[in-house]
DNA sequence: CTTAGCACTCAAAGATTGAGAGTGCTAAAA
DNA sequence: TTTTAGCACTCTCAATCTTTGAGTGCTAAG
């Protein structure tokens, strides 16, 4: 194995990435930085395929990369290029405007631009509303017998549900809920947020009054909904437009996203790649996943990454993900610092291995 | 033109919308309830041709229904099944949950479900927040420096935006703008939210304080987002699954859904259908789009529909539409009149003709 | 270790063929 | 006048064969 080996494999993954043919010996010894002539090529394809990084449709095409070909590629060869100067400021002008935004809005335009830039399908696993605080609860009396529970977190994102009683609340008990509501859950970290917690919640609430069953039902699917891992998918559309891509499993996969999550989450700082069918990693034939982590402070929070096909062209892709990830990490962890400052927030202790 | 023609269209209609493949006249002979012999069928299929109703793929080939063709089965042949018993009880279970629901809730979960039981898209153009009323406006500080405008409609819908100020407000300063913004908004119907109208309250809030700006802004948004025309799409993956619908257009309608608001708003009542590409109507070649409005009340308040192949089984999905519309109709106009025993909304005077 | 040369392989792209499905037309039957 | 059987004709589809060309591996000479 050596230089000049790696050299051939790095062509030949770059020329296949380009056209999508499988490239033969010929052409690689045309290129201006290879400097033998196509049987030497020809030997030295013969050895990486022997060695698994390259391999052939059948007698007579050329080769293409196998996975280990890629792997060896984008661990080793390959040098992601920078984002350009301007591109760089066009994106960060774009995300600038989110400074006041809430954390959600902030991520799903980004997952939007990704998707957008790399003509790939982006996915995010945030479950960054799992460390933040609970910083307001609050009911509204909204028409006749509708109460709208409010509820909004540290990381600026707000939910509410209306809840319909069999009749109106006086004053009296409006102001007993939504106060018991403030006293026991303002503060909490979602991630101290247990069933167990919830549970004397309800019972104390239904011990004070039977029939506020709804707006407690509500507390409860409020409470679901801060637990849950959220996972964004945009731009699924552009699968379809890559012809090694099977169609049905496109459309399998976009109905069984949630399997992702396990796999994205998987703890790993830096850029990690995944290809698809790899020991039935993940559901897409010929599909390859780029993800890296965010975080918040200095704790991982999320993960986003695109999918594509395994025919991707890295060095362009690479330092988008890279570029993302790092501005969503330091747009929230400013905003997060700004709350430790005003004393919102616990500060993080742990830290992942 | 005679019943036996007409029959025999209706014959080779189902027939390929069954198998997709051109229907020949030997296998219309052999139906049941066509008592002639493939040379009769045979001359009155050449005379369907030159009416426009059917056309040859090629000499040799079976026949295809054209457009005109599906028009006439669909207009004047077709009957549409009713939905079994069983199907409907199941159905009404499942939107009797929504009872309490929000209508945005309601009509979201029945578009999903109309797309999974059609195998089709379904589209729903909802224009009812225009016809809706601002039940309450409200400003609740929550956090250093932020705050959550809050508004919620007579149709149960709850919008909220967060705005970050420069500084705190009083409470004195808070309750002004809140109670301002109350006293002008709340029992004020959308579709009477002017330009004029807002621009009046912002110059007054301005007046009052120049530095609101951000909270001002914020009004103004939840205000575009009041008027907007919402278009939601359920279950696209679908036709991606029909071999007769082009990938490629596909993707293009998925990308500009909003032509359709027009045609999917063309006043109409009752069930419509359109097909792609019929005098360029529409983006996607053979396929079809089936609406039918829905009221609340007396008034036209929405488009609900499917997208599907043009090779559709009418007699199956028109039912569908049928049903949700009609559904969506009982459940949003019960709710309104509930608001408008208790004068939370003002009655309807117009009707659409 | 590199290279030119050559025989070999194999897929992709025509070309050829036969089978089958479906038609239109005609002339006889109803 | 309408329906039907019969027949010649057309055209697609699938199977088979042929040709072409790109690309290979191997060998022997540089």
């Amino acid at each position: 194995m050596n230089e000049r080996k790696l050299k051939i494999l790095a062509a030949v993954v770059e020329f296949y990435v380009r056209t999508g043919e499988p490239v033969g010996s010929k052409m690689i010894a045309s290129l201006p930085e290879i400097h033998v002539s196509a049987a030497t090529v020809r030997n030295d394809m013969a050895v990486l395929e022997q060695l698994g990084y390259l391999e052939q449709p059948h007698t007579s095409a050329g080769r293409v990369p196998t996975i280990q070909g890629y792997r060896l590629y984008i661990d080793e060869l390959m040098s992601p290029a920078c984002l350009p100067e301007e591109e760089c400021a066009r994106l960060d002008d774009m995300l600038a405007v989110h400074g006041s935004m809430s954390e959600e809005l902030l991520i799903q335009n980004a997952t939007t631009a990704l998707a957008e830039l790399t003509q790939c399908a982006a996915v995010v696993s945030d479950f960054s509303p799992q460390f933040s605080v609970i910083s307001k609860v609050e009911v509204i009396p909204t028409g006749k017998r509708v109460y709208v529970i409010l509820l909004i977190t540290s990381g600026g994102s707000i939910k509410n549900k209306a809840c319909r009683l069999e009749f109106d609340l006086t004053n009296e008990q409006l102001h007993w809920f939504s106060g018991y509501l403030s006293e026991h859950l303002e503060g909490i970290s979602v991630s101290d947020l247990s069933d167990e917690l919830m549970e004397n919640l309800t019972a104390a609430m239904s011990a004070y009054m039977m029939s506020l069953a709804p707006l407690v039902q509500g507390v409860f699917e409020l409470y679901k909904d801060l637990r849950q891992h959220a996972l964004l998918c945009k731009g699924e559309k552009h699968l379809f437009s890559y012809e090694d891509l099977d169609k049905m499993e496109v459309v399998r996969f976009i109905e069984h996203k949630d399997e992702l999550i396990q796999l994205m989450d998987d703890s790993f700082s830096g850029i990690r790649v995944v290809f698809g069918k790899d020991k039935n990693n993940f559901v897409i034939g010929n599909s390859s996943m780029i993800v890296s982590k965010y975080r918040k402070g200095r704790k991982n929070v999320g993960s986003l990454g695109v999918i594509g096909p395994m025919r991707l062209d890295y060095a362009k892709v690479i330092p988008y993900i890279e570029y993302f990830s790092q501005k969503i990490t330091d747009l929230i962890s400013e905003q997060s610092e700004q709350s430790e400052r005003t004393g919102e927030i616990k500060p993080d202790e742990e830290d992942e291995k």
